[in-house]
DNA sequence: GTAACTGCAAACACTTTGCGAAGCA
DNA sequence: TGCTTCGCAAAGTGTTTGCAGTTAC
């Protein structure tokens, strides 16, 4: 199977590699849309997935909302804001833990291939709207 | 508002209670037609959900796949088998790591609320089954 | 009696897919 | 030219919701 570079694939690409947090399908849609306009849904989603498979990118996959997808490939925990919606990236973590409870795990036959964790909570920003406004 | 027992919300609790594995709705539905065939798949949902709301039962959302609930609320990790779908709970696991993390998250500002920590691959049975029949 | 709850069905959000047309190699 | 990809629109999946009737308290 001949892959193709086509135009909307490009676009696709070129819009992921220059957004450093971590955008839905929609949002790319709706940035692909500003440069070309007749870019489909589908073809949208159809080259985020392609880009994954590739390994070009990595899907978050985020309870309760959309999936968001990230050009940073380097394994790393994610915080999801319950207030914003926004997924942030948590810097610096060593993964000891996991890597000690997979290692431990593949020792029981499991096959451990990923491990993913989400820290569920408010980012600094809508922390402190709560508290000022005192909501919640 | 007055809380009431229903016979359906009553069935959906026994139902979880009596299920150590990690029901979907869906299956949640299906084993109470079998004990009260006009119950509906919107009342199953809205119930799992007051339960989730009164903290009787956890909810877990799997990365592509329906969401899960657990009648168990001790904090536990959870591994998500990519073949045959079942989730499966990775007992005995301390969560040093979360926790210190969370910590440092907190310095700085965010809100931390959970940890939701996902292992993918595949449990033994299917592991096992993968090598047996050489495929992937 | 009354308001929380139900069953039903339609709506919903997100994603995938079938199809005939378009365009890259 | 041929086969991958496109745009479009419809279907699929999991979940929520509006409404009129029911039922627990």
């Amino acid at each position: 199977m001949q892959v193709r570079n086509t135009q909307q694939r490009k676009l696709v690409m070129d819009l992921m590699r220059g957004n450093l947090s971590h955008p839905t399908a929609d949002e790319i849609y709706a940035l692909a849309r500003r440069k070309e306009p007749r870019i489909s849904r589908g073809t949208v989603y159809r080259n985020l997935h392609f880009l994954v498979e590739a390994g070009e990118i990595a899907r978050i996959s985020v309870p309760g909302s959309p999936d968001h997808f990230d050009s940073c490939l380097a394994e790393h925990h994610h915080l999801h804001c319950r207030r914003c919606g926004r997924l942030l990236d948590v810097p610096g973590v060593v993964f000891s833990l996991e890597q000690a409870v997979a290692a431990s795990l593949a020792r029981s036959g499991f096959v451990i291939e990923g491990v993913g964790v989400i820290f569920k909570g408010l980012c600094p920003d809508c922390s402190g709207a709560a508290s000022r406004s005192c909501e919640e």
